[in-house]
DNA sequence: GAGTGTATGTTGACGCTGTCAACTTCGATA
DNA sequence: TATCGAAGTTGACAGCGTCAACATACACTC
């Protein structure tokens, strides 16, 4: 029978782990994401955590994984009110995504640096980004095929495009960009540059 | 008299340092630098370093300084090879900043990473990089002047032209874009569509 | 229902890390 | 020549990731 001690057993360590990792994350960044801490927060031992992760690393893969499956989501909604030909349909996903990096700026980077994970590469991440990547690819094409913008390798477009974004949104969380100027003028600003620089003509 | 056995005193311990964590970084990535492995590397004691910097971090703030300078010397003596008025100036130095990336990996996320240094604002890194970036301002300004590029905020153009080549740094040497593609082609398109996005009409 | 195997959680220990305080060495200056 | 401060060393400490040995409790089979 139940009483009123912790049980034992935690339940669902697993998912706990990824989403308490997560939250210390966005506390104060990677960096502090400690197995200790971690079984500290969780009333749990601090070796618990290898009973469902080889290594603090494969935990950390899969807080990154958790957070592609976000991002994936948010991008999927986002671009689910546009009309598959409109204009506008590329430079509002630069922006959300650019938005989801400024508002998880530690989330992100665990995502996609390579150094704050293993340097080796991880099939699961890189199916993850890869899926992200190819949906990109498929607008791209679409948008091609309605004559918004010029006929070219759709995956060398899409590679410009996401650095870009990429770039743009990395140095904004790294604070390399004075925060004197305007942010949502100057992801506006890039969209246009882009979508100029691509279009049809 | 020195005799065959080492000096107690090294000389210029800290130049060594700065050098030698350099290497290191380039040799197995950031991670690898550690205070007692560099006494062991410059044959000397794993707290000699403190006389020198107050503590790790501001010995790889140091290092990172000594890259924004290569970087800056490296940059503006491409420019100095291109006329002022030339349409080719901004993706060559876009396409060296790239590669300058492309060749110490390690080195440049320690530059432009938030992660691997100190969360704080540090004065150093932010200026040098400031110094870059005004730079490139001038010289978008100066190809305004000369009808290249359209007329707008240059320190805008100038961000949006930085955070893509930034991304596609970063993507690149995070390894997140197949290395099946053509680098250089990729590096050259990212070039060409921003150019056509700027450029005077 | 009793017994047992296995998944899950705990504890002790190890070597690694950054860093500090106390100590030593040595070059420069008075 | 005496001395002072800069530069380097050593011992120690807490915190880290991780492993081996052990404890617990749930889910089966008979």
């Amino acid at each position: 029978m139940p009483n009123s001690t912790r049980p034992y057993h935690h339940g669902d360590l697993r998912t706990a782990l990824i989403a308490e990792a997560a939250a210390m994350i966005a506390e104060s960044g990677a960096g502090s994401v400690t197995m200790r801490a971690l079984g500290r927060r969780l009333e749990v031992s601090r070796a618990a955590a290898y009973r469902h992760f080889a290594d603090k690393g494969a935990l950390m893969v899969a807080v990154a994984a958790a957070g592609f499956a976000r991002l994936q989501g948010l991008l999927a909604a986002i671009d689910a009110d546009s009309p598959a030909d409109s204009p506008h349909r590329l430079p509002r996903m630069g922006e959300a995504y650019v938005r989801f990096a400024l508002e998880n700026p530690a989330y992100y980077r665990l995502m996609y640096g390579r150094e704050a994970l293993a340097r080796v590469d991880v099939p699961e991440l890189r199916e993850a980004a890869n899926a992200l990547f190819d949906g990109l690819v498929g607008i791209f094409l679409m948008q091609q095929r309605a004559g918004v913008i010029r006929r070219q390798d759709p995956r060398a477009q899409a590679y410009v495009a996401w650095g870009a974004v990429h770039g743009l949104a990395s140095l904004l969380i790294d604070g390399q960009i004075l925060t004197a100027v305007d942010v949502d003028r100057l992801i506006q600003q890039m969209g246009a540059t882009l979508m100029e620089g691509l279009r049809a003509r």
